[in-house]
DNA sequence: GTCTATACATGGATAGAC
DNA sequence: GTCTATCCATGTATAGAC
């Protein structure tokens, strides 16, 4: 009974568009009708404020993130490979609704996307952590995975993609590191 | 005779106070003339655009990323122990101007702004990647100084200073790694 | 050089027809 | 449920007095 409210998700969409192809403060409610095909009245009708928009698609990105931690879980390449290769946003939904609301983050005019963002980082760290077994070398995963996605992601416009040679050079060193702190995990 | 143009650079002081503070949003003609105590015509006499204040800005911040960058190369502790530390904002004059800049530049509605940081960014890459003498390390130098800076900085109010402990802590790790890519770089 | 007054555009949101 | 028309607030920028 969850599969029938496409207007909303469809707005939701061209918001979370918009917000990622020209920035947070590109999307207008005019753009973001514009978007979706419907008039500014009709896109009111379904979020009665751009507060609404943000509530709406902070909700969308904690559904998505739930999904995203399991499959972190449950990475065969493992858990710090994997999460330090979906630093770098390649475009699934997840990471659309990621880069959206921290755009909106950014901006300070939308706790909800604040909240949503720290509930995401916070379950990535108490599995990072779980998982490479010492705090020191959880922190440079979490910091490494920071720089990256916030040089790829954050400006509008200016993206630069790092190869991806360089990043499992990158993640070698990472776990390189992380035998040194705990030599014999399962002894 | 460059120690004169006390106006300008009190319109300028007050733009990058209030970006700091409120947010590049908030940041308007109105808030930054009433900061720096005077109408938005006498800030329009100095400033002719919104864009022209973000030139002043940019400018302001390659002037003092000249110096930086020059503290940077004879720091007594190191230069990797140094640059980690810096990226955590402590408040001096660079700090200031980087941060507001970088706020200017996640609107995306000013390129000088994207354009200043990226001049930054250059600089620090050669001058770290000469100093360890690896790119891969180089390359995890400067994306967990990223990570440091961006999520301590990037979210006005939001701001979660990291202890200097765990710090250091990092740092001792970055350069362990360094030793084992470089073991010998003086034979 | 600094001020007031004002023009102009844009964005969020309401009212009410269809 | 979607539209048009409109209101109101805010932000940039200009004109011209002092």
């Amino acid at each position: 009974m969850a599969q029938k409210p496409t207007a909303k998700e469809s707005v939701l969409d061209a918001f979370e568009r918009v917000i990622t192809d020209k920035g947070e403060r590109a999307a207008t409610l005019d753009a973001v009708a514009a978007e979706a095909g419907v008039s500014k009245g009709g896109l009111l009708y379904h979020f009665s404020s751009k507060n609404d928009l943000a509530e709406g698609l902070a909700e969308r990105l904690a559904r998505l993130g739930a999904d995203d931690l399991v499959q972190l879980r449950d990475a065969p390449e493992g858990i710090v490979r994997r999460f330090i290769r979906s630093s770098v946003v390649v475009g699934n939904p997840f990471d659309n609704a990621y880069l959206a609301v921290a755009r909106l983050a950014q901006s300070g005019l939308y706790p909800v996307a604040n909240d949503a963002l720290a509930a995401i980082e916070a379950g990535w760290r108490a599995l990072i952590e779980e998982s490479v077994g010492d705090a020191a070398v959880a922190r440079l995963v979490l910091l490494v995975s920071d720089g990256l996605y916030y040089n790829a992601a954050l400006f509008p416009g200016a993206v630069t993609p790092p190869p991806a040679a360089d990043l499992d050079e990158v993640i070698d060193a990472l776990e390189a590191f992380a035998k040194t702190r705990a030599p014999h995990p399962a002894s």
